[in-house]
DNA sequence: AACGTTGGCGTCAACGTTGACGTAGCTGCC
DNA sequence: GGCAGCTACGTCAACGTTGACGCCAACGTT
């Protein structure tokens, strides 16, 4: 690099002390309207721009947030995280991205560089059990919001989608319209504690009146893949099935698929319903009746909750669960 | 922030000096055996962490890199953008994102921040007419890749697919498998310039010795609706049009769309082929034959040039232009 | 015994910025 | 005229780390 341009350089230009050209820099005032303008101009002809590093070696403010996902593999982060780097750039913050793989060690790492770099806080996609590592760092001082419902700590919000609430509306709407034996392809992923979707999945079961056969419930990963094979087990245990709730969009696609294979028709002999509502759903055919999730939403309370935990630190912020609505497409 | 543990915590500890423990968590020789495990253990009880922002101050190597996108609502960036950080982070990096929209201001924006961040080098798919701004960036010391073909300039750079290439393979199969009269929906985005899948689609039908008839060519925004207007008019201007190249998969998922609304049956009356193999594209019917570009082999190359870049600054790369392959599946 | 070399450490300054504090000059008031 | 209060700066140190350099003891060589 041939040399970057400081607030010394400013500073000697304009015939100030770099001192000043900081307070006219970050407009903390104190400066002559006089000063100001030709500080301003000599920022723009040098082209000066201020090291965050050094910024935030001092102000212990780096500019930045992390942003900790499990992956871009599945469809639903992407547009989320491009919400979220748009937000946290509007509020002047510059985003780090880092991705998991559900992996705890790996988020373990992940963390650890992102505190190394000292960011004002992280977005976090929890990997699995891995609370203690995040509320530790929430008591370390980090402002820390994770999209689950399941942790409580100082420094640290909770904002989640009503998962429950959206399986049971999935499950009522498969029996409104007419289907009795249902089933429904859990994730594998999922310990027994966070299983929302397969707790609404039952609730809506039990909740209705009408004398639905006991459901079935399998376990896969959740991809289009594990679809395919979780469809090809509820056919397989019960024949007769006529309805069945996925884990996910991609889950759905997968059941749709190998109940088309396997000859039975996508909604006629089988409802399908999905969840998230990723932008293929209203592409395949037939075009996927689905639990929408809000990311523009999610995108908004999030970055909302992290960038208050990082004005007002130490405050308790409530849980937030944010509502889901049901899209009947065409496959039911 | 309760306080951060730095190094002369760990030094007092230990009873030497900070430098000495920088030297072992460096690992830059100069120190006994027994100092390094002392030194070692501290650290571990303390749970220190290097300080990046201060490392960065002074050695102008902050650890960071930058992706700077047009934006994740292309199925294509994701994966991608999740490739290359894992690599930035097998290689001791953190990364940055950033989208720009496709917007030459944005990404102005963007780069700056960045630059006031200090990254060590930026990996960026440009928006239109900023190669000058790219190139200027890299004069001024920043290590820059783009995924592009037109640049040239010291600290910078190119790493492309051979799009026309690909185009012109996609044509000929069209021609191969008994189709004569093809059209092609092509970006509204491109500059004249930089319409490499245009140019392969015209050489692809140009060399082939068959008297196909003259190509229809429409210009659509790249998305699914684009797709969906452009397979509208390719039919409107030319009924008896049998096979059209589109200028990626989201494009040729939104014609064959239109097609099938048209009462068109793809691949019988019709023929499509994309460009990118999303995921999506296996999983639409009928299954997209499409052009794949190698998302991991583009992500080896930009990280392996940008690495190369930071290493060695000021070294002239060749641009790297990357083979694309045919994937057939069921729309041809 | 005198001398160079090396290993193992410490000291000091610097990176670019901001927090804390000081001060010169002016204004207004009694 | 004396003094308080304000404005518009400047000075100095500090943030946590590393580069440059220096020092001392131990060792090997002649």
């Amino acid at each position: 690099m041939p040399k970057e341009v400081t607030l010394r350089d400013v500073a000697t230009q304009v015939g100030v002390s770099p001192r000043t050209v900081s307070r006219v820099v970050n407009d903390e005032g104190g400066f002559s309207e006089a000063t100001r303008q030709k500080v301003l101009d000599a920022v723009e002809q040098l082209g000066y721009q201020p090291n965050m590093l050094a910024r935030g070696l001092i102000t212990r403010r780096s500019g930045t947030v992390g942003l900790v996902g499990g992956g871009m593999t599945d469809p639903f982060f992407p547009a989320l995280a491009e919400r979220i780097q748009r937000k946290a750039r509007e509020a002047g913050r510059t985003m780090f991205f880092a991705s998991t793989d559900s992996d705890p060690a790996r988020q373990a790492d992940v963390l650890k560089s992102l505190w190394s770099h000292a960011v004002d806080g992280v977005i976090v996609f929890p990997a699995l059990d891995t609370i203690d590592q995040l509320t530790s760092y929430a008591r370390r001082g980090l402002p820390v919001v994770i999209v689950d419902d399941q942790a409580d700590a100082p420094n640290l919000a909770c904002v989640s989608f009503d998962l429950e609430a959206g399986a049971a509306m999935a499950t009522r709407h498969l029996l409104d319209t007419g289907r009795s034996r249902l089933g429904m392809i859990a994730s594998s992923l999922s310990p027994p504690r966070r299983r929302n979707r397969e707790r609404g999945f039952l609730r809506g079961l039990r909740d209705s009146a009408a004398g639905a056969s006991p459901p079935e419930v399998v376990r896969m990963l959740p991809t289009v893949e594990g679809g395919e094979t979780g469809m090809g087990q509820l056919i397989d245990r019960r024949p007769d099935i006529d309805g069945v709730f996925a884990y996910n969009d991609l889950v759905a696609i997968g059941a749709m698929r190998a109940a088309k294979a396997r000859g039975r028709r996508v909604p006629d002999d089988i409802a399908v319903v999905g969840c998230d509502d990723i932008d293929m759903s209203s592409l395949v055919t037939p075009a996927l009746t689905t639990v929408r999730l809000d990311r523009p939403l999610l995108s908004e309370e999030v970055t909302q909750a992290l960038h208050e935990l990082i004005d007002t630190p130490g405050i308790p912020r409530d849980p937030v669960k944010l509502p889901v609505e049901l899209v009947v497409r065409e496959s039911t």
